[in-house]
RNA sequence: GCCCCCAUCGUCUAGAGGCCUAGGACGCCACCCUUUCAAGGUGGAGAUCAGGGGUUCGAAUCCCCUUGGGGGCACCA
């Protein structure tokens, strides 16, 4: 094991998020690649926003994918793996308590007795005159006694770290010399609010750095709070991480990818049937390549591969198409019971909301695996595609019978032909080869284009003009329920044309 | 407004000075296969490498400027 240290750190005041699950990935196999250590920390300060179920929504959509951790919360609510716990933010507050006393006390913070609405004025102000917003500096200077005064007045006290007049500069792992001079970073930030909680860019570094992370891999939105971060590795005395900030995922506008514009929930994706290989795939792939052509790869050939060198600079939009397609292939390779054991979940669903009548069995889905699976771009779509075979009374407009180049008439004597063909059929086997020379000859027999005669027949027994091959269809179908749907469609042909 | 980052087909990308009359994939179009829909196969359209200056014998690749886009500027994370 190497001493390579990353970690993913997410909030727990939201489901997690598409961009979330990439930069856990892109930690994952980097710490795979480095045989490092991967963590996972939860940073809940934000106790408002914050809940257990959004915890559980994160973890077990990570576990999901196929991301584990080597360190951290493997369940929502469950206990610690390692030694650097606790890994949740709220359990860790004498630590941040310990390190804010200390920059207290070395004069490098002090305390901020301003009031929401004082703050607010001096924004508004700067607002007007053009200006960045900045604090102030109203507390920066503020002597014994006027501090004694503020607390008479019971005024809670924030903490503001001080920030010195100079320029950062890091290298960053993707995007090289990055520096920032420290009169652009908004003046003496907060790191300890009034009621006593820490702040993001305070619990990140002191966490960080007890944790031992090596490198700090995230989204490119943490570029610009990066420089408050280094000011305070060097502050509290703590080596700083390598940095590593990644291209956002974006919306097709080109903005970073939102829930108004995108789907951006994992959960969401799950339940459209959208499967762990192609994900972690399709998602591996948004700012980083192979540097080759390949491209349908598996995590592990993945992580085999990963390197931050090859990571993209620029955003990258999220492409569902390509997803897509990339799911279709990773369905596709699927082994025939894994890809069951995965379709009968959405089947269930289907039955549940009421659009097929019943859930079929693991044999009655392995059986007509070969007529769906190069036709399912996602496992949801599997109910529409053959839920015909699971719905007892399936009712059928007669106009949608009707093939283009035909009227009612020919259809209604066609479907009665094709009937008695069928009857006729395979009393002793119903099959696909018994099927097919009887109702072509029928078609040639009449003139018809056996085209025409097939999805006529297509339609009467699925109610769809779309399907897999006919003869499969209706051998899964079985001759009693052909017969009888076909039955069915010649009435309400017949009934239309009275 | 200020700071920072970025810039190759519509999209994801290959490309680290000559291999580029810029390659692959998704999507799109056509054809083949074919009972529909897919899948698969073949072919095609699609990027004067944002624009302009340099550097160099030679630039998509290096430098500068412009333009465009994005991100960040909270007692959110």
């Amino acid at each position: 094991m190497s001493d390579i240290r990353v970690r993913i750190a997410p909030s727990p005041t939201g489901p997690l998020h598409i961009g979330t699950a990439r930069t856990a990935l892109f930690n994952a196999l980097y710490a795979r690649h480095t045989a490092g250590t991967f963590l996972l920390r939860l940073e809940d300060t934000d106790v408002a926003r914050s809940s257990v179920a959004f915890e559980a929504d994160i973890l077990e959509g990570l576990h999901w994918l196929g991301i584990t951790w080597d360190e951290g919360p493997d369940t929502a609510g469950g206990e610690d793996n390692g030694p650097y716990g606790p890994y949740r933010q709220m359990q860790r507050l004498e630590r941040y308590a310990a390190a804010a006393a200390e920059l207290l006390a070395r004069d490098l913070a002090y305390p901020c007795y301003c009031t929401p609405d004082e703050l607010d004025a001096d924004r508004k102000a700067q607002e007007a005159a053009h200006l960045p917003p900045k604090y102030v500096g109203r507390c920066a200077t503020l002597s014994a006694e006027e501090r004694a005064g503020r607390i008479a007045e019971g005024r809670p006290a924030a903490t503001r770290f001080r920030v010195a007049p100079g320029l950062v500069a890091f290298d960053d792992a993707v995007r090289g010399t990055v520096e920032f001079d420290t009169s652009n970073l908004g003046g003496d930030f907060v790191i300890v609010r009034g009621d006593g909680t820490p702040l993001y860019h305070f619990t990140v570094v002191v966490d960080d750095a007890a944790m031992r992370i090596s490198h700090v891999i995230r989204g490119e939105d943490h570029l610009s709070n990066t420089p408050k971060h280094i000011l305070l590795f060097r502050a509290l005395g703590y080596p700083e991480p390598v940095f590593a900030h990644l291209p956002l995922i974006l919306n097709p506008d080109r903005t970073k990818m939102s829930k108004r514009k995108s789907q951006t929930a994992i959960s969401d994706y799950i339940a459209q049937g959208f499967i762990r290989e192609a994900l972690v795939n399709y998602l591996a792939l948004l700012g980083w390549s192979t540097g080759t052509e390949e491209e349908i790869l598996t995590f592990d050939e993945i992580a085999t591969r990963f390197d931050l060198d090859h990571v993209q600079k620029g955003g990258a939009v999220f492409d569902r198409e390509r997803l897509e397609w990339l799911n279709g292939q990773w369905i596709r390779r699927l082994d025939e019971e894994d890809l069951v054991t995965r379709l009968l979940p959405f089947l269930e669903a289907d039955h549940i909301a009421g659009r097929i009548d019943r859930t079929p069995t693991a044999d009655e889905v392995r059986a007509v695996l070969p007529m769906i699976r190069e036709r399912l771009p996602i496992l949801g779509a599997v109910g529409d595609l053959i839920g015909f075979l699971w719905i007892d009374d399936l009712r059928v407009d007669a106009a949608t019978i009707v093939p283009k180049r035909w009227d009612a008439v020919t259809t209604l004597d066609a479907l009665t032909a094709a009937r008695s063909a069928i009857a006729d059929t395979g009393a002793v086997s119903f099959e696909a080869d018994e099927l097919e020379p009887p109702l072509r000859s029928l078609a040639e027999a009449r003139g018809w284009k056996a085209g025409d005669l097939f999805m006529a027949i297509r339609v009467a027994v699925t109610g769809r003009t779309a399907t897999p091959p006919l003869f499969d269809t209706l051998v899964a179908l079985g001759r009693d329920r052909v017969l009888e749907r076909l039955e069915g469609a010649i009435e309400g042909l017949a009934a239309g044309i009275a």
